[in-house]
DNA sequence: ACCTGAACACCGTTCAAGT
DNA sequence: ACCTGAACACCGTTCAAGT
């Protein structure tokens, strides 16, 4: 057929990152291929490698989308809290609900690893560290005569905390013996975690 | 060539399994397929299907002897340590070398979903239950007065950053803008979490 | 210049046919 | 009874050939 210049090339590829999500949501993380995004997009496989290095390019920008909305969750619901302490448990039960809400694309942005040499490009860690970055803030509230690095630490060390129960939580490895729920499980492990933060 | 009683179902079983673990230290995590175990120990794809229900059932396996180890592991350091904290403490740090020594298999431990349906078999969820249980004989001492069930709880919070920790940290989403070793921010966490839970 | 379609080297899984 | 080998329906990736 050899359509021409339908889509440019940014076209083709915000329509291809579009698709995945799609394929993502309703098929689950494992079900997607490129032959099935270049399907849903109406175009051969071929072309997708003309605007794409190959899949590992495209989920890096799927995942990049994740990682906003993400920050996005997070920060909204960090506005209308009274003290720092409030603020942290917010955070980490919205970073939940993402999780839950959007479970096949959460999965991918933490599952997905680029072949041995391939290092993550700068401006995604850059994207990482904005997260951090926004956890820091109530902590350095918390502790105000700390540095900018000691709370940098503290915020890796709680989220580790925060991930880790949802990851745990989400994939069922948590709840067997009584009822372990993610949420209060969450909120209770932030709140032990500041005590001794806020102490030290 | 269809040679006879070469082995018995179980040798075939223990020969796949012990493939299995080769390819993924050899090959890492994302390498291992049925056709690759089945060349490496002599048969066909076809005999692995005999043996096994599905691929998922090998991997299952290896991921049994996986947790196995991993329990061994965390249980072998916290013989000889004279506070709950301080076995709490070198229980984590087990936990992290033993993902570091054996990145394929840990990975594939948690990065491994089983089809939408199917649940995880009740002798699997016992095992990890099993080893939550050696995380909260610590954590029962450390709080005599509580009952198990709240200790249990506390045994999954904690358990959560060290393994969140883990997961970031080998799959390098913690350390840029600074130094941020996974040992040091796991006892950090870990003793932070502990002095709220202590005081509770 | 843009896109296709067929090819290559892989997958998991099944099952008639061979010994 | 035990095992094979070919088949089926999928993969990611490449690239000569078409318009």
């Amino acid at each position: 057929m050899a359509r021409r210049n339908d889509h440019s090339r940014e076209e083709i590829q915000a329509m291809a990152i579009e698709a995945a999500i799609d394929i993502l949501n309703n098929e689950g993380p494992g079900s997607l291929s490129t032959r099935k995004v270049a399907k849903a997009i109406g175009y051969t496989v071929g072309t997708l490698y003309l605007v794409f290095k190959n899949l590992d390019e495209l989920i890096l920008q799927v995942n990049a989308t994740t990682l906003d909305e993400l920050e996005d969750g997070i920060v909204a619901v960090s506005q209308d809290q009274l003290n720092p302490v409030s603020t942290l448990k917010a955070m980490a039960l919205a970073y939940l609900h993402y999780a839950q809400d959007n479970f096949a694309r959460w999965s991918l942005l933490f599952t997905w690893r680029l072949p041995e040499g391939e290092p993550v490009p700068e401006w995604f860690d850059a994207k990482v560290a904005g997260v951090f970055e926004k956890v820091r803030e109530p902590l350095q509230q918390l502790r105000p005569d700390s540095d900018a690095q000691t709370c940098l630490q503290a915020a890796r060390e709680i989220w580790s905390g925060v991930h880790g129960a949802c990851d745990l939580g989400l994939n069922g490895k948590l709840s067997f013996g009584g009822e372990f729920k993610p949420d209060t499980l969450i909120e209770s492990l932030v709140e032990n975690y500041l005590i001794g933060f806020a102490k030290a």
